[in-house]
DNA sequence: TTCCCCTTTTGGACTAGTCCAGCCCCATCA
DNA sequence: TGATGGGGCTGGACTAGTCCAAAAGGGGAA
């Protein structure tokens, strides 16, 4: 039975793991710089960074484009069976929530998002961009494509809102009926910029399509996540 | 307003995903050498595999350790709220489902599957792991502990079958309540090595507690997916 | 025709650098 | 005190290789 060496990038891993479980990097700190971590194991850059590549992949730690890298904090539970809003998510789960609009207007609808919303041919739609923080750190980007039909006017409304008040409040529109898709993939260039993060890197793409108290569709939205910031969790009644 | 110049790798990656969009490339064809395709793009092996390794986190490609890479077939769809297994689930959407058993046992239990199964400490649990393929790609690592109690003797069937039909068949259980974790993740080497990729591979854990007709919780599985294998697809009624 | 061995190809892992641009901080000046 | 402008540090991107072991493929023997 031959002991046989584990790789260079293993040991690399390993050796961080066990500092950040045994709490001597706490979450949200900032490791060293690449240079000195690759002096410190007296390996490259190139290895170095493969390492925390795998890190990365598994959620422990994250980079923030040319800032350097940092241990991931919790994960925030994501229930899509329980309709609560990202705030009240957030909030409930003792992290602090935050938002900023980055853009709205009204566009030509895409043949994926007319297809999406159930609409005819060169329609117009509401785009509303956002993006959102947890505890200070970016992990969501959201893109929302509204029924024009069933919205008149709400880009003047304050968007940093939660849009399903706003829909409520000002529309009389509550959610019915919703259909998720969640699929685990890359950031798009879009989303990587505005979340200050490398294109490319891991990420989950949640599509919700919500229909109102009639079943009508009212709006879609494209949410990336950062793939380290959420988990999902289910609980499934019968 | 000045044009900026794509990152090389963004090139690649662009090109890749016009030929594969294009049909040139079929799914679940092989892709030329990486040597091969470094001369092609005039760059080296290791930009190469970094363009090849963003492809994947988007689950355009996939590799299989010691083979090379290979254009990825279309996801399955996975609902959790529907109650099918593996087999049937595949089957239903045109694909080939398989299953191997590496490994079934009874085994001391961890301190985290106690907790899970509620267990008091040091119990006993049968331990069954498979891989599972579509379309003869291994796509699915799972561990299943099942609490003993509820199924004495249960080594002695053929466990390639569903389990859950051995649970109806055998001994009069059926699922009741089920709670789902979905966390992006990556894969342990356990499972890299049983699904013969590279360990660290990006990886969708899903952990499900099944509870039976009686609201007992009778067996936990632990699956690891091939981040690119599924989308999840949830339909919420109200 | 089938099986086995040997060679070649290929991916896996890693080294040792370079060049550039954005971030950060500190010192300087108004 | 507060704005500003350098310069050093740091991450981003990339080049140009090496060594090794496993897979694939081909040819010859049974």
């Amino acid at each position: 039975m031959r002991e046989e060496a584990p790789r260079a990038v293993t040991l690399i891993c390993r050796a961080l793991q066990e500092q950040i479980d045994r709490g001597l990097l706490p979450s949200g700190s900032k490791l060293p710089a690449e240079r000195k971590l690759s002096e410190l194991f007296d390996t490259t850059r190139i290895t170095l960074r493969e390492a925390l590549g795998q890190l990365e992949a598994q959620g422990l730690v994250y980079r923030e484009e040319r800032r350097g890298w940092f241990v991931s904090p919790q994960r925030v539970a994501y229930n899509p069976l329980v309709r609560t809003h990202f705030h009240a998510m957030v909030a409930e789960q003792g992290r602090v929530p935050a938002t900023e609009v980055l853009s709205a207007r009204l566009m030509p609808a895409t043949a994926q998002i007319c297809q999406v919303l159930e609409l005819p041919a060169l329609s117009s739609v509401y785009q509303v961009c956002r993006a959102r923080r947890i505890d200070g750190r970016l992990v969501l980007y959201v893109e929302h494509y509204l029924n024009p039909a069933y919205f008149p006017g709400i880009l003047e409304f304050d968007l940093t809102r939660s849009l399903t008040d706003l829909y409520a409040s000002e529309y009389g529109i509550h959610y019915g009926r919703v259909r998720f898709d969640m699929v685990p993939t890359a950031l798009h260039t879009e989303a990587a910029t505005s979340l200050k993060v490398s294109p490319g890197s891991p990420a989950l793409r949640i599509t919700r399509v919500n229909r109102d108290q009639h079943g009508r569709i009212i709006d879609c939205d494209l949410e990336f996540w950062r793939h380290d910031a959420i988990h999902v969790s289910v609980e499934v009644p019968e």
